[in-house]
DNA sequence: CTGAAAGCGCTTACAG
DNA sequence: CTGAAAGCGCTTACAG
């Protein structure tokens, strides 16, 4: 039989409080009790009945999601299961909720997170974006001893606890050797089409996808990038205009979101004349694309587990536990049209 | 605050144990009371803990897991695995062992599982192997009421409850689907290397992987597939056997384990002389392998959501809970030098 | 500094 | 068919 508290009180002669004191490294043991009964912990091999300890807590961990209100696809299955993590957050004693704040701006953001430090919630997540107020905002939240993880875009150099997202610089890379494979021997030029240089995940991406083209197949231009904002529609615009300007595009990097606007451009090209290319984010345009060859491969990043991985990190700092970092690396995923999920 | 027992107890005017036998489907309870009791339980909105419940159960599961004794890297990360699972089963009031079987034998396997049934386990998770004796040992356990998941390779047209383990026909298209794009215009031979025909999930590999060539690359030749049993050694034999009777291989789509043979063989060529390669499972023979560029691509299916995925299933069957299809998904993740984890 | 007792939300014999 | 009481493994006031 597994050892349990009353155990471990019996083998150290003392209470189930004290057993708890130390089990919990409270105050107000005395040196030689303390002693004895982690003695009886190790020599019994006890470990501690983490829901049986949450049922009688009755402690509810309360956090925040800050996002964007952005309406592209990722941004809206990012929403969603923070949503979906909020319905099953009852047995799971935690209460989350969402805050919506305006794309890419950085005062809007530090703002929220201001705001949000009055309420003092055990923990807050957010996509980040770059910018001295948004620093000292998580400086501020880290004073007042609240965890906090990046979610998606980090800000490396910040407070921030963790940053729950994938490589971006290694996506970039893993995007050019995929276009540059499959564009074999053929020779011409590269676009790519970004959200914005001012997210650090698209920054990084672009960073990988250029360092690696320019290393393994320089024989390939690369145009400057060129900004979206995530728009589908100024995204289609900017494509078309480039694809009608010039007949030499033989690839594209859709590193951003508004892969809508760019499949929209690409349909309307004869089949023989469009490019490879490699996008971000499967979704139903993304998938549909895959399927119908509009799109070669697209790189994946699953909200679903960052959104796991960024709760599981705030309760673990909430609780003083370690970051696992192995767990909760986030992958990249390849999808081809033969392996969508 | 969340409504409780006592809540929907008092709400409907009865005691604990019959709001008991309500939740949990029990018999012996007056179809009035049943109703009444429903109905203060949709009306307060309750919905259980499960942790307390469990706590309160004391019940732990008891679950096996028959895996070949097969000394391959991915084999031994399942038994792994599984490992974990057992060290972290104590809180989860689980208990899992493991029974180890010969490789790719039908009558063994068979055998293990009929003396298993002796023990009444309340679930079996098992790597199958084709053979009648098997789906006879299944359906005994069925009967015997013993929760039974197939894992890895699957035993369709059995009695089995689910199968935890990737679409192994889309593993092969998409292997073909990466080799048929990386070899560009290039014109030459593609040889397939196996475990064995006998196991499932290589023959499905095969047959995805055939289908994409014939389909969507007739210009390459895929020559019959050799047989390696897993065994590097045999692998690295038939290998360079067949290298050095032509040179006209340009590709090749290693869909078993013995990699290390595979790749050692690889090694032995002169760099321009190498075909393409598309391996199965990321362990650190692959892993080195794709970083120098012996291998280009590693398709992979994670031995640790396959295993969590069996325990949830399996917990979820005993509980006679439904299986969330898209939870428990397997995906073949793909892998090429820039995004392994 | 230490302990006895009640309680977290559920389940389970047992009695009637 | 129904209920009172004890208990799962832990934590928390409260008293001393």
């Amino acid at each position: 039989m597994k050892p349990t508290v009353h155990d471990i009180a019996r083998s150290a002669g003392v209470s189930l409080a004290t057993v708890d004191r130390v089990l919990n490294g409270r105050p107000g043991v005395r040196h030689v009790t303390r002693e004895r009964v982690e003695q009886a912990i190790s020599s019994l091999g006890y470990v501690r009945d983490v829901a049986a300890a949450n049922l009688a807590k009755g402690r509810t961990y309360s956090f925040a999601f800050v996002l964007p209100s952005n309406d592209n696809s990722f941004m809206i299955s990012l929403h969603d299961e923070v949503g979906q993590a909020i319905s099953r957050s009852g047995p799971e004693r935690t209460r989350i909720r969402i805050v919506d704040v305006p794309p890419f701006d950085a005062r809007a953001l530090a703002l929220a997170l201001n705001q949000l430090a009055a309420d003092m919630p055990d923990g807050i997540a957010f996509v980040a974006v770059e910018g001295e107020e948004v620093h000292a905002a998580v400086a501020r939240l880290k004073e007042a001893g609240i965890a906090v993880v990046t979610l998606v875009s980090d800000l490396p150099g910040s407070a921030r606890d963790h940053f729950a997202g994938i490589d971006n610089n290694a996506a970039g890379r893993t995007a050019a050797n995929l276009l540059g494979r499959f564009l074999g021997g053929r020779d011409g030029t590269i676009a790519v089409v970004a959200g914005s240089m001012l997210v650090r995940d698209h920054r990084e991406r672009l960073e990988g996808f250029s360092a690696v083209m320019s290393k393994d197949f320089p024989r390939f231009g690369v145009l400057p990038v060129m900004e979206a904002r995530d728009d589908p529609a100024l995204a289609a615009e900017l494509l078309a205009a480039l694809l009608a300007s010039r007949s030499d595009i033989i690839g594209l990097y859709s590193l951003g979101a508004g892969n809508r606007g760019i499949v929209h451009a690409l349909a309307e090209m004869a089949a023989d004349a469009r490019p490879m290319v490699v996008a971000h984010e499967l979704n139903r345009t993304t998938t549909s694309a895959l399927a119908n060859g509009l799109i070669d491969a697209v790189l994946n990043q699953d909200a679903g587990h960052e959104v796991r991985s960024a709760i599981r990190v705030l309760k673990g700092k909430v609780e003083g536990l370690p970051v696992i970092a192995a767990q909760e690396r986030i992958r990249i995923d390849i999808f081809l049209k033969d392996n969508m999920p």
